[in-house]
DNA sequence: CGGCATATATTTACGGCGTATATCTACACT
DNA sequence: AGTGTAGATATACGCCGTAAATATATGCCG
């Protein structure tokens, strides 16, 4: 156990938010990525710079490129690290029950679509971050625990019969979903969080007099999320559809 | 017509891409959006500056901050923009045929969602930008075309007998739908656009080896787009499951 | 132990960014 | 003709991403 010549990071106590480095050793794609994982969630997306996410870990901001290629790779990161923690959350459910065979395609789908959930609102600043890097990174560049989601959605699909263009169509069917109702969740509706009236805390008054006055008086509903549940009932909404017959009408 | 007082610096030549302001007279909020939407349409969302903006309309960057109070108000204006095309599709559409009582809700939601699907095609670069900014500005504050549409499906809703509750929650699901569809319509699947192979095309031998096999079988059809009657088949799941029995299961 | 190759981190520098502030310019109105 | 004002510019500041050169620490071999 005891190796010889440790560098051995023993992270001891640490716990100063900066300079966090000097007192664990070396830095690491995991500890970079990690650092910038917490610096978005708690300050937001845009105050992550090279510098800052440097000084945040005790370390000049070129040092970064040793362990990301430049800017852009770190965001990838990211999106890879959100996406490791769906897969953790994923094989904590049930082992990996989400392998086709294991448990109804259906299910398996269901859990899926739950964990991407509850992980995205858990991170909600890389929430945009998934469709501009989607739209910029060709798929077959993407991280591979994005892969590799998107791999357990197909084989259940595969496994419940479909073919390679029915699955397809159903994938794309269900990442929109997931996704987009994930965005919705997010979606900020609340203007002023400290007013106890709710159209005063809406901001409803902001809104232009007329012309909205369906909008003004969903907004409360509006603001509240659908929950788990929402997300599921979807879902089962657009599988009913691909399920019945295979062909749209 | 001829105005007495014209100071209109006619700068004989210009046509040329820069400065095309003196020719024109002054600014206006439409010049500067109309120009942050083409720069944006032609060199996508990150050359967006203030700078370059300024240049493209053949003015100093500061200049702009009479029409936008700072980049942000910019990006909005940008969705904005967007939104505005929408509505002028749905009025050439048939006169304003999406209001209630003048067709069936869900033909009036279908065509809203075909008019958002064809603009949003047509400025692909300005999508994720719908996804930063509907989380970073409450609904209150954002650009008055957003809210029309928000309106207009709300109104149809509850015209089909929803109460404020239940279309807030079809709202939601029609909206989640119709952004997610258009993001994975949108989604880069091409590597390299110029290799005839379709694997190679793909990028599919970047791929890590195995544990992927799903996905490299299902990347050829997963490229091809869902087109217009994809979107329309999961709207058509997603509002049977809010319709039928009103209460989901 | 000393010396060196290599991996890791820092320093310095450059051009571009958003924008606060002060200034200039040219019209509209008296 | 003089002047107030809206529209556009000039200048400046601090931050950004990152290329290149430099310094420092580490592991290996004699």
């Amino acid at each position: 156990m005891a190796r010889p010549h440790s560098h051995a990071e023993q992270s001891a106590g640490v716990g100063n938010s900066a300079g966090e480095r000097s007192r664990n050793g070396r830095l690491t794609r995991e500890r970079v990525l990690a650092g910038a994982l917490e610096l978005v969630d708690r300050e937001g997306l845009s105050t992550l710079s090279m510098r800052r996410l440097g000084a945040e870990l005790g370390v000049e901001a070129m040092a970064l490129y040793r362990y990301a290629a430049g800017k852009d790779a770190l965001l990838d990161g990211l999106v890879e690290a959100v996406y490791l923690e769906v897969e953790e959350r994923l094989d904590l459910v049930v082992g990996t029950a989400t392998t086709p065979g294991e448990v109804p395609w259906r299910t398996g789908l269901h859990r899926i679509a739950r964990a991407n959930y509850e992980v995205l609102l858990a991170h909600p600043q890389v929430v945009p971050l998934l469709f501009t890097r989607m739209m910029e990174v060709p798929l077959a560049r993407r991280p591979l625990a994005v892969l590799k989601d998107h791999e357990r959605v197909l084989a259940l699909l595969r496994q419940a019969g479909f073919d390679e263009v029915g699955a397809a169509a159903v994938f794309r069917a269900f990442t929109a979903w997931v996704l987009g109702y994930i965005s919705m969740e997010l979606c900020a509706m609340v203007d002023n969080p400290d007013e106890p009236d709710p159209s005063f805390r809406l901001g409803l008054h902001r809104m232009p007099p007329q012309d909205l006055a369906r909008l003004r008086e969903a907004a409360p509903a509006l603001s509240h999320p659908g929950g788990p549940q929402g997300l599921a009932s979807g879902l089962n909404g657009l599988l009913d559809r691909y399920t019945r017959t295979e062909g749209q009408r």
